[in-house]
DNA sequence: TAGATTGTTAATCGATTAACAATC
DNA sequence: TAGATTGTTAATCGATTAACAATC
């Protein structure tokens, strides 16, 4: 009888923490080192090391006893889990300050994300470029999505607009989008959302810190 | 015999999702409703009805059966948990693109956090107000922290000097730090931080649209 | 060889989900 | 009253942690 084997899909968590060892692994690219054990990115991360290497398992690539892992092979085998080997193209929309400081960060370069556009409402926007990217109407949204077969619209918009916004670009066929507007918006289920949430962050800071300070 | 009471802290999940019905709630405060069940906000936000009751537990405030929770009881609650409803002072380190649109995001102010000075070493930023906030040059932070007591530190500096700026606030004094540079730094373990990481989201956002078009 | 590390299998822990009585 | 919802206790599920043999 043929045992079919289950394909486990990587935890959301193991995710989360593959992108972090990814920035150690790069910083360690650097140095002489050819190969990194477990152990070492758990101390400097102040993980455990059996989950470091639970994680990596998840790579499907092998290490070697004594030895650990060859940076430059896990380094690849980690990008290629977040498909950061792979370029897609996006759209972000809402070219406000915090949609400028998005369009100028070099490093989602790396992550496997290009910008291929901006959109906005405001006129003084439009047609400008910033840090090289052409900031368009955003009632041309739906004839450049299928034009350009962008799958990734970035949400930039205030909250108020968020959900019309994310409508427009669901309604022309994008695939994921990646929600910066401090809300909650409504999608299919088919749809891949991704709520970058900073108050979400901020709010374990700030209740970490009051429970800390009550402990005195 | 006196049975003491285990007092379990809320689990990071719960915060988090806290934090989003938080502006759901927020939302329909403007609505003429004066309750919410965890059904309703379990419906929008298409979540299991029992974890969103599970996870307003930890508010301790009490429901009705039949009509749900008090809104207005449950959106202060929520915010007592996360330590909104009191305000931090907190410095900005690294005054670029994405340091100002921090700058000038009021929303957090409705987080808790007052952002009250920037720091940065370029000259040219150096005596400027962005969004009416101060830039100081970096070397006034360890007379400043002290002198205000300001006890968040949020980090915006390229990855080459998080650690050092990190390490500058720490030797200081700081109590919890709001990291937005792509890199892991390393802090004393009393010491809150909380990464922001804008790469891990969408590490996420990239890995789950590469299994989709995978499945096609 | 000795020892450090991998890789696998099992045990534990905690979060999610389920079940159901209590309440208005 | 009937019915929807809360709140509590139990069951399930999945992730983390532990144990240990295999490897170089």
């Amino acid at each position: 009888m043929i045992k079919l084997e289950k394909i486990k899909s990587t935890p959301i968590p193991t995710l989360k923490r593959l992108t972090r060892y990814l920035s150690v692994i790069h910083q360690l690219k650097e140095s002489k080192t050819d190969y990194i054990s477990s152990t070492e990115i758990a101390n400097i991360m102040g993980l455990d090391p059996i989950q470091v290497r639970k994680d990596l398992e998840f790579t499907g690539i092998s290490g070697f006893p004594r030895l650990g892992f060859k940076i430059d092979d896990l380094h690849f085998a980690i990008k290629e889990i977040l498909n950061w080997n792979n370029t897609e193209d996006a759209f972000l929309v809402g070219a406000g300050s915090l949609g400028q400081a998005i369009l100028g960060y070099d490093r989602f370069k790396s992550c496997g994300l290009k910008i291929i556009a901006g959109f906005d409402i405001n006129p003084e926007l439009i047609g400008k470029k910033i840090s090289n990217i052409e900031i368009y109407h955003i009632n041309k949204i739906p004839n450049l999505i299928k034009r350009l077969n962008v799958k990734i619209g970035i949400i930039c918009v205030p909250a108020s607009s968020a959900q019309d916004v994310v409508d427009l670009m669901v309604d022309n066929g994008i695939l994921a989008l990646w929600n910066f507007a401090p809300i909650h918006v409504n999608v299919p289920s088919d749809i891949i959302i991704e709520n970058a949430q900073l108050s979400q962050s901020l709010g374990i800071l700030t209740h970490k810190l009051a429970e800390k300070i009550k402990a005195y």
